[in-house]
DNA sequence: CGCAGCGTTGATACGATTCAAGGGAGGTGG
DNA sequence: CCACCTCCCTTGAATCGTATCAACGCTGCG
């Protein structure tokens, strides 16, 4: 088993304003994990036995309601923690996390989130102004659901994820992991056929380009113009 | 002026686990302010100079959109917190509150905030349980606006009400503050027209009584079935 | 008394889901 | 290397839930 050292997280945000002596401290602790493609970091309703931080790869969270359906919460990216649900003050995890690709996490026991919250307060901070931000990007989806049509809160979904993974190739911004059309769906409250007809139109626009499981944005300010609804339809 | 007591606030949540000389120093630090029905606690994207405790009445939490629509966060019952922006690490509020009734708040300049949170861990603690609590509201009504339809949003809408201020009157449970068709419908995102259509539909079925803001469930479980989606349709 | 605010109800329109069928790409095993 | 099978995507047609448009009634307050 490799040694961890500290600069795998050091310039991470959640470990912003602590110092080596507190990062030896903290890394000491975790443990490494590969997670392969599909499988789960942790699974909703199941006890809260530890909090991750995701190192490499990208990790999708979803609610399932009791008669199955799936709901996407939010995609993680390298450098955010997960699963803290002790943060929240529960004892087990509210979703569950599904990699999207092959991933590697840190893993702490639970337990110890309390102790390094106390002991090095930035940590603390910074995690508590993670759960803040996430409660403000709740509000903010729930104000789209409440005032905005299918097209402009997919057009925002493919605009959020390019932000969190957008890569640039020669045709524009590549969202860096697989998507489909369902989950697409999933985070949008709408159904695969509508995403299908929505990206069909666009890429006749030239808006994207998408294929199995894959989307490129080619023109993020004018999906942006359609996300707010400032497009007269033509 | 009045003098503050602790035992205002003793009993409520965000105070648990404080001993008499942490509640009175808090509360020294207080001032009460007397909120007319309709006026404003506080505004969206306002210097976030407060942060305030619900002591009597009910609080409308609403996010306006840039073209003016209004969605309704959440309604706030005595002894909550709210305007807790610097516990999300803002410095600007992220919705309006708006007095549905005529109320009495607490404030602290918000600067306090953190002076109380590392002064009284627990204090702390309950704050950031609230934030968390939200957080999962927040997510639930997410999923919610994914996956139902606008009659079971608008019984779990007036669930979640009664659950907060339901009174017990002669013909059932009442929501204890003036309440409209509009109101309901900023809450679950569908318009005045469904919402009325609907509460007539289940005034006949004997579910609910409603008039002039005023709505009274009559049959919580039977709503709470039509809720979760158990109930063929007749 | 009159008006403003809230509520009701019909008719119509439309966005999006549902139902249905088929095509294509990528991976796997023979 | 090819055949097959699975998973993902597309596209048409029918349907349905809900919004929109429109008009009117009621009620309590100023």
């Amino acid at each position: 088993m490799s040694r961890l050292d500290r600069s795998l997280i050091a310039h991470m945000a959640p470990f912003e304003g602590l110092n080596p002596t507190e990062l030896d401290r903290m890394i000491g602790q975790a443990r490494a994990l590969r997670i392969t493609k599909d499988h789960a970091v942790f699974d909703q309703e199941q006890d809260a036995h530890s909090f991750f931080l995701l190192l490499d790869g990208y990790v999708r969270v979803i609610k399932t309601t009791p008669d199955g359906e799936e709901v996407t919460v939010r995609y993680i990216s390298p450098g955010e923690l997960m699963g803290i649900a002790s943060a929240l003050g529960r004892t087990t995890y509210p979703a569950s996390a599904i990699a999207v690709v092959d991933c590697v996490v840190l893993a702490w026991p639970s337990g110890m989130w309390s102790e390094f919250a106390s002991a090095f307060p930035n940590f603390g901070a910074n995690t508590y102004r993670t759960v803040g931000n996430r409660l403000q990007d709740a509000h903010a989806r729930v104000v789209e659901m409440s005032t905005e049509q299918v097209d402009q809160r997919v057009a925002h979904a493919l605009l959020k994820l390019v932000r969190q993974s957008g890569k640039r190739t020669d045709e524009g911004l590549l969202i860096d992991f697989p998507l489909s059309r369902q989950d697409i769906a999933e985070m949008t409250g709408t159904t695969l056929h509508t995403v299908s007809r929505l990206l069909t139109a666009w890429e006749e626009q030239g808006l994207v380009r998408s294929g199995r499981q894959k989307v490129t944005v080619v023109e993020p300010h004018r999906l942006l113009m359609l996300a707010e609804g400032r497009t007269e339809k033509t």
